[in-house]
DNA sequence: CCTCCTTGTGGAAACGTTTACACGGTTGAT
DNA sequence: ATCAACCGTGTAAACGTTTCCACAAGGAGG
């Protein structure tokens, strides 16, 4: 693989001027640059971007760890933001955590010996320090979807979706259609969108008078299967629950297998909703009622505020909100007001070509 | 950040020997490396991977370049890759070509700029020499799922699952079904996938006495619209299909839009399968047959084989055996000998707990 | 004519590692 | 006692860039 030196060589010139030529340096011949131009074309030369790095100290490079790659909101997400990264000019490194601290920990370590210019992370649970420690030595960082509390000794802007007016909406949806006792599959405590979900319910519940019992709260990690254990939980209490809330797509997932495989049906025999709003909800059966975040947004978002901060500009967090998707797995009931807008009027309801990013 | 000379200066020895001790080299007294051991914790320091690959002219990582990382498939595939990798003590970094070739040779460009150590492509439809030329390059490839032809002067191992066997085991369930008249959703005749799996198709057709009608042959690209268009099209027939075939799991999603937005039902109307089994496929409305890979398998062995090529040792081409996987969406008839064992007893067909890798 | 600035260029240092080579000291064989 | 072999270590070169600095040539202003 040819280098700077054979270019220069080729050209007639020194490296030095080559370098220049092909960093659109002001103080170069015209006579020069078309020289080095056409010895770059000659040669197939791609200036090495590992010696690039090394010399300039950055690899315009940004590193994403998210807590689950097979989780099609992740996967969405990180599809953003490798756009958005592109068009900035930037490539991305994603590290899949799987929703453990340990892999968590070994991405973010991997990426700081690689030299990335800065790291977006959706932290998984678990209180590792390497990650604010990360944060505090100057690399730039910024959350996506979930945060660190911990952080504020050291500024971390967070980009996420705000759920808490679609929760409103979703209970009073789901108490519209008469259903009192509702219950919710939480995610992992120490995850903020794990806790922060079960307190917008909650409030939300209140405010119709009810209550959130404990035995009514799931303890899950937002993979398929704890959503399956706790829906089977609720379903062997005395007074099952007539609601489930999911705090994301894979436990909402594991409940449908959970309610089917003891052989009731959605939503007739339970009312089941989603946190996370995804293509496939529209073709299950029955279509699932979801809260939808603006994720691609979220994703360019994020990017924006990292870059920002990379290039030394300022960078704020961000929050978008989220919205509820009415679909079947509710029930269908005397839904009367058009409370969810954007669904109303369609008849074959549910059914709806669900938008793709890519035509 | 703290360099190798801090460590050196702290340590008392030379540079030379803390990258020796590091690198475990034999010849390093016991002393010496204690020292530098006590170094290396005291300041948190971290080797600068940039400059260590510009020295040894390896990066210990693996570019993936993928198709479309919303597909389900190739995000399992990723991961696969990815964990495979890491154990092996490589990183990967993926590149989503997005079925679009211009992404696709921006990736493996950006890509051998960064210098990574090998590549693992599935490459998009389009003839873009960049890929060959690579490899030609002398860069380790090996290509996964899918590959392309013109690549016999340079010996690239392909790491594929081969779907002949299930697509007749699926044309015999069609007919025993009573279903005649199939058609099939093909992806862009550029892909082997693509051109494969229609050749599959007839070839399994032909042993029960059927033709494929070019009229039953609708051409997508992988996406869910294009599978949308092609159903349509299918149910405009003056005699439309009674199965319809999609070559993946997200234009069997388009074809199960478009089926519903006209009122119709599957498998009542019209039988669905598809290849590419998904966790999705057991709750979807009805729940899908599909043709399973061993994608997992197949990434992990792919890895292996890319490794084995970048350290010099052989590496082979590898096929593995897809399999069927019937549920509900091609009508659930008589199905009477048990052809496909895997799930002739249970009788809540098509809802068994989907395994995931991880629990 | 001298000075001063501008413009284009090249030499060489620097980035943080690994590693070839050299060297001094100890050991073991002769 | 001499020599070879070996062990642990340090010095310095190298990897492929970018960029600081110096410099030559040329033009403008005095």
């Amino acid at each position: 693989m040819p280098g700077i030196k054979d270019v220069a060589a080729r050209a007639g010139v020194s490296v030095a001027t080559v370098s220049r030529a092909l960093n659109r340096h002001p103080s170069v011949s015209e006579d020069a640059r078309s020289r080095v131009l056409a010895a770059v074309e000659e040669l197939g030369y791609r200036p090495n971007a590992v010696a690039r790095s090394l010399r300039t100290d950055q690899t315009r490079t940004l590193g994403l760890v998210i807590s689950d790659v097979l989780n099609p909101y992740f996967t969405e997400l990180a599809r953003a933001v490798e756009e958005e990264a592109r068009s900035l000019g930037y490539s991305v490194i994603i590290g899949n955590a799987d929703e453990r601290p340990d892999l968590q920990d070994h991405h973010i370590r991997t990426l700081r010996d690689r030299r990335i210019d800065g790291l977006l992370v959706s932290p998984t649970d678990g209180g590792t320090p390497l990650l604010l420690d990360t944060a505090r030595a100057g690399t730039p960082v910024v959350f996506v979807d979930r945060w660190i509390p911990g952080a504020d000794d050291v500024d971390v802007p967070v980009v996420r979706s705000d759920g808490r007016d679609a929760v409103r909406e979703l209970v009073a949806h789901l108490h519209r259609l008469g259903h009192r006792r509702l219950a919710i599959i939480a995610g992992p405590a120490a995850t903020t969108t794990g806790s922060e979900r079960v307190e917008a319910f909650r409030e939300a519940l209140a405010a119709h008078g009810l209550e959130l019992p404990d035995a009514y709260i799931g303890q899950g990690d937002f993979q398929a299967e704890s959503g399956r254990r706790a829906t089977e939980r609720f379903l062997d209490l005395s007074e099952p629950p007539e609601a489930v809330f999911a705090a994301d797509n894979l436990m909402a997932l594991g409940a449908l297998d959970a309610v089917r495989s003891r052989g009731l049906r959605v939503p007739h025999d339970i009312a089941l909703a989603a946190f996370d709003d995804i293509p496939w909800f529209v073709h299950t059966d029955p279509p699932v009622t979801a809260i939808a975040q603006p994720t691609g947004e979220l994703g360019r978002a994020a990017v924006r505020a990292l870059v920002d901060r990379i290039e030394g500009r300022a960078a704020r967090s961000v929050t978008l909100p989220a919205r509820l998707v009415v679909r079947r797995s509710c029930g269908e009931g005397r839904e009367g007001g058009g409370t969810p807008p954007e669904n109303g009027p369609r008849p074959g309801n549910g059914t709806e070509p669900q938008k793709r990013s890519n035509p």
